[in-house]
RNA sequence: CGGGGUGUGGCCCAGCUUGGUUAGGGCGCCUGGUUCGGGACCAGGAGGACGGCGGUUCAAAUCCGCCCACCCCGACCA
């Protein structure tokens, strides 16, 4: 395959827009992958090459599902609203959900994801537990009308996902699909030289079994996720844990001191000579419940140096609602408080303050401190449970190793998703005793275009784009350089070797562009294609220049053995 | 949705504070010439009426009001 750039419609940019602002987006537009269309947030057009990786992309996800048993369709994006009422979803969606109407007026959706539309298809066609387990996927276009687009196609409106749906008889065969879908991820994205943790994510509103949701680290996250080096520990830093830090057991007892005007952490570690981890600190917050109480005071123990974690502590809580109290709904002195002698007060500590040691802690008294103060000899610390957040360099609860913290990007999602679809939907089957159940679904998810996005934000330099050469759009660029015999003869060459890189099933890109060097090296290293291929002054001694994109250096070769060098790197 | 920013040829941007010839530069584009290994140079040329509407004024890209779009932060969301 042979593409001549001259003929191409790949329109490079010098200069980015200014209104893109990311590595993926800038170079995504400077490299003439995409466009924006109109004066449209979040829509864009994929132009050739951006096609040809998006494409390469679908081809591994194809391999990959296929491998684990999954079969191809295409459901519609256009959905009727009836599917959506039936599961409530409709009236929940909320604005996201791209509404649109038909010349009857009946309503229908752009679909945002397809479990309704899939659910509906299989409760028609699936009656007897024999035609279970399946496991259907598609590639397909999804709509959300995100009130806030951005990053270009890491957060667009129109935007391309893998969606997986499995059925099944019972859990556990839902949990061994689960298993290999997961499987088969980890392998997708290794192959489009994706850098991605599955994190164990938090299944939110719809409960239930677990939910991994597959996070490449880059600067451009959405999330926060810490994770283990050693281990395979990774998760959201909402929910991370770590293994407390080790404190000397104290054994001096529990004594007042004075600490007039310091309030703040660093103001009392400074008075008194300690480090902030040494004190503990108290928050207090209102609780309202699902069950209609409201203003409770609830408080949480942690240690100074120490962020809170209010997801944590809401969880704890099992409030629906919780908000930090103010001044007046705390009857202690503010800067003062402290665990001992506190009444009135629901109070959580994390297990680091409750291990031990002797902390500095208010006094509830204005101006006073309490040094070497026991959780459980001086104060009852009441529910002991994690409240901190996680940081990097915090002991991984599973091995100890340090952890690192990162943002991350979501590019893929698998979910044990139970029965809410097909009990909602009334997708049922026979089991082989007769009785009727409701099947147990999965669903997973790849996000083709953000994953596009995603690999660029892992790979490119100052220059451009660095594309692993599974996903590149071309596997070779072809320079021809020179002028007058010189060039004719480069370009001569150039022909022959892209005939027989292209005969090897070599992708090529060949630079026949009447343009100076400078030009057609400062594009091929934007477009990152993996190889590029020089032919010019060394021409005449019979050899040319091979440099590997990623690589600093070139290396001449005889023309001769070009073909045989160069198919060499793509293991031909 | 809250806060901030921006809107001037295809792209990047100046001009606006302090209204006043024909709206300007760079890149790109077209023509000719010279060049030719890291985004060349010279000469000539095409292309915008300044996001939209309304107002103030003898006069508005420039001042005022409303609207729209896009971008950033946050909230929200899988």
């Amino acid at each position: 395959m042979i593409a001549r750039m001259s003929r191409l419609l790949l329109p490079t940019l010098r200069e980015a827009p200014s209104d893109a602002d990311l590595p993926s987006h800038r170079l995504m537009l400077r490299a003439g992958l995409m466009r924006r269309v109109g004066d449209s947030a979040g829509i864009y057009a994929l132009l050739p090459l951006g096609l040809r990786v998006k494409a390469k992309i679908e081809a591994i996800i194809r391999e990959e599902m296929d491998g684990v048993g999954g079969q191809e369709l295409v459901l519609p994006i256009v959905q009727p609203a009836e599917l959506w009422q039936e599961t409530g979803r409709w009236a929940v969606y909320g604005e996201e959900m791209w509404r649109l109407k038909d010349r009857h007026g009946r309503l229908y959706c752009l679909g945002p994801t397809h479990e309704e539309v899939v659910t509906d298809l299989m409760r028609h066609e699936i009656r007897s537990w024999r035609q279970l387990p399946l496991l259907v996927y598609q590639i397909q276009n999804k709509y959300r009308d995100e009130r806030r687009p951005r990053f270009g196609l890491l957060r667009a409106r129109e935007f391309i996902m893998k969606d997986a749906y499995s059925f099944h008889t019972d859990q556990q065969d839902l949990e061994r699909c689960y298993r290999s879908v997961y499987g088969a991820y980890e392998r997708i994205f290794r192959r489009c030289g994706l850098d991605c943790r599955a994190v164990l994510a938090d299944s939110g509103a719809i409960g239930g079994s677990a939910t991994h949701e597959f996070m490449a680290p880059a600067d451009a996250g959405e999330a926060e996720i810490v994770f283990c080096g050693r281990c395979d520990y990774a998760v959201d830093v909402e929910r991370g844990e770590a293994l407390p830090r080790p404190r000397p057991v104290a054994r001096r007892p529990m004594a007042h001191v004075a600490t007039p005007g310091a309030r703040s952490i660093a103001d009392v570690a400074a008075f008194l000579g300690v480090r902030p981890e040494e004190i503990a600190k108290i928050l207090f917050y209102q609780a309202t419940y699902g069950d209609g109480r409201t203003g409770e005071s609830v408080a949480a123990l942690i240690p100074g140096d120490r962020e809170l974690n209010e997801v944590k502590l809401q969880m704890a809580t099992g409030a629906l609602e919780l908000r930090p109290a103010t001044a007046e709904e705390v009857d202690v002195p503010l800067g003062y408080a402290g665990p001992v002698g506190l009444r009135g007060v629901r109070l959580f500590t994390d297990p680091e303050v409750a291990a031990g040691a002797g902390w500095v802690v208010g006094a509830n008294e204005d101006g006073r401190h309490l040094r070497d103060a026991v959780a459980g000899r001086d104060f009852d610390p009441g529910t002991i449970i994690g409240l901190s957040t996680v940081r990097a360099g915090d002991a991984c609860p599973g091995c100890g190793a340090p952890l690192a913290a990162r943002r991350g990007i979501e590019v893929g999602q698998v979910f044990g998703l139970g029965t809410k679809y097909s009990t909602a939907l009334k997708a049922t089957f026979l089991d082989a005793q007769g009785r009727e159940q409701p099947m147990i679904m999965g669903c997973y998810g790849i996000g083709v275009t953000r994953t596009m996005a995603a690999i660029i934000e892992q790979h490119h330099d100052v220059d451009g784009i660095v594309w692993p050469a599974s996903v590149a759009p071309y596997h070779v660029a072809l320079v021809p350089v020179g002028t007058g015999d010189e060039g004719r003869r480069a370009v001569a060459a150039a022909e022959t070797l892209a005939t027989e890189l292209s005969g090897l099933g070599i992708e090529v890109l060949l630079d026949d562009r009447d343009e100076r060097p400078g030009v057609k090296f400062k594009d091929a290293d934007l477009l990152g294609i993996p190889l590029r291929v020089t032919l010019g002054r060394a021409l005449a001694e019979g050899r040319v220049e091979v440099k590997r994109r990623a690589a600093q250096d070139a290396e001449l070769v005889p023309l001769a053995e070009a073909t045989r060098v160069t198919a060499a790197v793509f293991g031909n």
